[in-house]
DNA sequence: CGGTAGCCTTGGATCGTTCAAGCGGTGGGA
DNA sequence: TCCCACCGCTTGAACGATCCAAGGCTACCG
């Protein structure tokens, strides 16, 4: 047969539409994009003529005309070790949802590590993209700056640390909620000598969540004093940190500042013959899949991930909407996976 | 400022470089694409102007234009739980490193849960992607064969199991390679008595691993009656599967199909009072980030990602080029991470 | 039966780039 | 001397969609 000669299939266009329907180019069109504006049995004609042909409009083309790509860029960092990733791979899989509800598609592209804004400038220079989704704020670091300055659609995974007055729309998960939640039911369970393992103090996320045990704490008339450290976010940090803090402040619960410290704490405790759960609980952050796996389960708090996609492309709809409209940052609460760590229960969650 | 008053930049084009640098704007363009064209000065003028100007091709009309979108689409599979995905996270990120050297861009797209085609369809006939990274081969699943019958450019990652015949271009990485490797370490550190726990009869990936823990195991004239099992991929199968295989067969070591099995091994282990690494070496398949933070630190394949991810740009290149070349499949051999689960050894790696 | 308002439809222009053909000028071989 | 190939660049025409302004049809009214 002829037609298994060719096996590349050529793509049917807006005019091979409009013959075979029997109307004009411009009529094919707005029954993709205006069908109100057509008479019902026009309209139908040519839905099946686009049904027939398979036909689906070039994006090319139309992103040509409209100066639009529907093309949402997001940051793909180079993978950092420990947990935190894991919970990013969540996150993109929320917003590659959401996007598609709002009828965008997310394109990565990959951070170079010497300046973090060449590939933000490329794509924006090249109108690639109609926005981006910028998800590493906390270094304060330029992007939110840079693109703002510059006039480009953004929403932040994050809050503008270091610039709290920035305009530009953002979304963010209460780390303080979470930690405070954690110590809160740790103390519900009938611990009063809570630790805190968490970043050092350079690390605004790391401060946030510790107030949030802190606050919890004093809200109990608890003491606190020698019941905190900050540390790197290693297995092996945490578990020399509760190591100390075993020694010498005889803490009964933990709460880290990721599930990554959280680890170290549960190894330590191995080592010392100290049951998770049972002798020592300890909660952890994030609720990576560590979390999910590790013996007894890690108690941990819970990012809620796909409300924040929810809301990031929320705002890109606003603000890439004529006229754009920026709405404020928001602030989501995070909530607590209860698992075995945090005391007696099944471990299999 | 006048310049202050408009925010919205409005990117130079092809013309505005060409009346600057005084040429015409088809040698602005072979400046760009073709510069060998070009006289030396011209082309200096032509770059000056570009710098100035901070020009960039207009993505849209070069893709309308060319027929191509340097773009490749890559199906983002919902989170499925388990550490699988773990691993995913690290392929999308050399698969975007790499596509930038190729000078492309992954694109995702979400899995509709119902046809597994529709997105793939959309995207074709929008010609919105030039080609396409199939990742989820291993379910018998229609898309790489609907793909080829179709004519759209795709790579998968793992091999057509289900139709060994198949044409198409494939990587894979060497599942029997990895669990001999694996077996063969344990058989160097003095054990005999190794046993697997695995998936079902009905995952090719399953069974093509089992092979290489029987391969290593006969081919030291050791024994395997009873030795195996075969479960679902949770952790609590596998801790199952090693309670069973511990009180009826002994074994002195475990080989897992995956590192979820491998944790479920090690919390029965765990539960027993049983040291791994000194009283049961247990290996698992992934090397994900559970392995890393594990206490003792859990043994694990490592599956080579990052050649993976290079291998098959390279051959989405060799396939997109003109002539479009099929490079045949490829099988890439995975390495051990040695942590202290199989052995005496310092547990942070 | 003619006029007009309203609703669809039509052809043409446009977005910014690359492709194909063509320009004058120069040099080498027959 | 003539012819042709080559160089470096310019010109007009696509690519396929959307926007714009003008045209045609129906229906209704006088």
């Amino acid at each position: 047969m002829a037609r298994d000669v060719r096996r590349v299939m050529v793509q049917a266009t807006l005019s091979d539409v409009a013959d075979l329907a029997g109307v004009s180019r411009q009529t094919v069109s707005n029954a993709m994009n205006n069908p109100d504006l057509l008479k019902p049995d026009t309209l139908q004609r040519v839905r099946d003529a686009v049904a027939v042909l398979g036909y689906s409009p070039n994006r090319a083309a139309r992103n040509l005309r409209t100066r639009t790509s529907r093309l949402i860029g997001l940051r793909f960092t180079p993978a950092q070790e420990g947990t935190a990733n894991a919970m990013m791979d969540r996150f993109v899989h929320s917003l590659v949802e959401e996007c598609r509800v709002a009828g965008y598609h997310v394109l990565l592209f990959p951070g170079d590590g010497v300046d973090p804004l060449a590939g933000y400038d490329d794509l924006l220079r090249a109108t690639a993209v109609d926005a981006f989704v910028v998800t590493d704020t906390y270094l304060g670091n330029p992007q939110a700056a840079w693109l703002e300055e510059r006039g480009a659609p953004f929403v932040a995974f994050g809050r503008p640390w270091d610039a709290p007055d920035a305009t530009h729309p953002w979304v963010d998960v209460d780390g303080a909620a979470g930690a405070r939640m954690a110590t809160e039911h740790l103390l519900e369970r009938g611990h009063t000598r809570i630790a805190w393992i968490g970043w050092r103090k350079e690390s605004p996320i790391g401060e946030d969540r510790r107030s949030g045990w802190l606050s919890a704490m004093h809200a109990h008339n608890l003491s606190t004093s020698g019941l905190a450290s900050r540390v790197e976010d290693t297995v092996n940090s945490g578990a020399e940190a509760a190591a100390v803090l075993l020694d010498e402040a005889a803490p009964t619960a933990f709460v880290c500042a990721s599930d990554t410290l959280a680890m170290g704490v549960l190894h330590t405790l191995w080592i010392r013959q100290l049951a998770p759960g049972a002798d020592v609980a300890v909660v952890g952050f994030d609720d990576s899949q560590v979390a999910q796996v590790v013996p007894v389960g890690l108690t941990s708090v819970r990012q809620p991930l796909e409300d924040v996609a929810v809301e990031i492309v929320k705002r890109l709809q606003g603000r890439l909407g004529v006229p754009p409209v920026v709405e404020p940052g928001k602030l989501l609460s995070p909530s607590l996976t209860i698992r075995g760590s945090s005391g007696p229960g099944d471990w299999i969650s």
